[in-house]
DNA sequence: GCAATTTACGCAATCGATTGCATATCGCTA
DNA sequence: TAGCGATATGCAATCGATTGCGTAAATTGC
């Protein structure tokens, strides 16, 4: 087990000064060498088999090449692709991805970006940012380049890349509308969480637009986003107003919990109850009578993100676009129908 | 925006010199300085902000604190839960992970491999050797420590932790048997997986067991483990064996998919053919008629390559167990039942 | 054929931390 | 009070690469 070749092994291979092996491996600096240097140096370098010292290069250069992912929870379906794309801007661009889960914990939040500063890199990519957030807007502040993903820091000038949440709920709110429903209920997500709260103001922007009144609409607001909290704040909604004939959800798995409860108590979905969720997440399609929801683009935004860091590290002069909001699409399923005549 | 004290900055402050502050602020030489100095440093570390540069430790160290998880594709499914298992155990010894997807494709996966390398990770957790795997071998060959997960490289020592694959396969074979069935199908992962191997044999070893005969049992491989190929393969089962009661899958999605074919041409599941899964991956209790599969430990297996890995990292005199083999169950649901009397 | 450039490379500092060794200071003993 | 060891701290090398500057040799100009 022989330890890997350095700049010092391969000047000594080839009696030249470690400098000018460094010059010969760069292509931009190779211009100031002679051709005969720096085809020896070529030589010597793969028959040793040398591969750079990449920490050693950091050092030198304050860059690590290396940008950290913050994710609520990559076994939430709908971040693998969000982190694959990522990936694939970020490996090309020759960057590592350091992946870590915040579980949405804030405590747990700020270390992390603690650990990731520590560790040099050179930005970070947000996917779980609260509404507000003192670690990351700190880290931000210092100079960091940041991009927020899925959810945005209020009142900031970090650049954001999000799903036109207003249009997503407005293609399911019409399109229950359109079939007849009056008294729709909204399954919300967490209000500390952007989506949550920008789902929730586009609902009520178009409950107020469509002159439904509060005895029409029933909010109610989930802790998490998953299903534990969609089965109970859809029994919430069930004992609340039990005339309610459809339910729009703030996501997919609030979604799949609010369908579990209303199967448990005998109100069949689409016939009785409407439900419609937000994302699209994988297998969804499989599960009867398929859900209705907002199809929303996540390899692509993941990759948007990253190629928006890419620029605020590599470019910082240039400037680039604070928001941008990606387009969404209907998916329609089968858990919307008109409602039962009463 | 000011950049990060460092350890010269505290020997500034607080008038003593660097190597006195590294010593104060680092808790197995501080034994050797005095109380009062010590208080000092760490006073002026604290007001300064200092965090440490682990670019720089990692330099003189020789120590990245950082390993590699090379899977095939997160946004599989049985994944997500192994990367929070093993970055449950990582994350706690204080190191990072950089998480990499090789797409089951060798060129890739070797070329990842040399990346890794060159950021010195102290170590690889690897969930998607292929059988024989040059790259991942030669590098555990030089001294890096290596454990694979949920695959195994056959002929070398590197420690691997499984699944019971063997006993997967009696459960869902002997739940087959026991049910009537007699002209039961397999419909293998690739061959160049361990786990596509492993199971293939266990399940020639239970038919040869059982007394079966060729006639009895068709086996169709498939190139990757996707619902595609699932659908793939079962109408190539369909059409080379329409007696077949039962179908043995390698994996749930080569199961979803098998299910989705005979559904199309009307076979229905399970009265008509019975189908099994491996893994039971998340929401599969959701989709009717519920795939009966194989149980598997998926957060804890990474937790425990991770722990193996630690180990060798840390601990390289101390032997860790070659074979880890984890425990599975049978989970029964709703896709196995008699077969229909011909 | 000599001064002025240019070319090609070496030298040494640097990035930030760690660590073996040297040394100053102190207390203590004889 | 000289000498000794123990204690606390400083010094400087080191990890592996990058890079501004210096300089010898090669080239050009006239």
């Amino acid at each position: 087990m022989r330890k890997r070749p350095t700049l010092k092994d391969i000047a000594r291979a080839t009696g030249v000064h470690p400098s000018t092996v460094s010059r010969a491996l760069d292509a931009s600096a190779r211009s100031s060498l002679s051709e005969e240097v720096v085809e020896r140096v070529r030589e010597a370098a793969r028959t040793l088999g040398y591969r750079p010292n990449r920490v050693a290069f950091s050092l030198r250069k304050q860059k690590t090449m290396t940008v950290g992912v913050m994710i609520p929870d990559i076994t939430n379906m709908i971040f693998p692709p969000i982190v694959r794309g990522i990936e694939s801007v970020m490996e090309a661009a020759g960057y590592a991805s350091i992946l870590v889960n915040t579980d949405s914990q804030p405590r747990r939040e700020q270390r992390l970006v603690e650990i990731l500063q520590e560790r040099g890199v050179d930005g970070i990519i947000h996917t779980a940012v609260l509404r507000s957030d003192p670690g990351i807007v700190e880290a931000a502040r210092q100079g960091l380049p940041v991009v927020t993903l899925n959810r945005r820091i209020e009142e900031t000038n970090i650049p954001y890349v999000i799903n036109d949440e207003e249009e997503g709920i407005r293609l399911v709110f019409d399109l229950l509308r359109r079939q007849g429903h009056r008294r729709i209920a909204h399954l919300a997500g967490p209000a500390e969480l952007s989506t949550g709260r920008l789902r929730l103001n586009a609902f009520q922007a178009m409950v107020d637009a469509a002159g439904l009144g509060p005895d029409d609409t029933v909010i109610t607001e989930a802790e998490r986003f998953d299903e534990e909290e969609g089965r109970r704040c859809a029994a919430e909604i069930h004992a609340r107003a039990p005339g309610t004939t459809a339910v729009l959800c703030a996501n997919d798995r609030l979604a799949l919990g609010a369908m579990s409860f209303f199967q448990s108590v005998g109100r069949s979905c689409p016939k009785d109850i409407s439900i419609t969720g937000f994302n699209d997440m994988p297998l969804l399609e499989l599960i009867p009578p398929g859900l209705t929801t907002v199809r929303i683009q996540q390899f692509e935004a993941g990759a948007i993100a990253a190629r928006l860091l890419l620029s605020l590290i590599e470019r910082p002069d240039e400037s680039v676009p604070q928001a941008t909001i990606l387009p969404v699409g209907l998916v329609e399923r089968g858990t919307v129908a008109p409602p039962a005549l009463a």
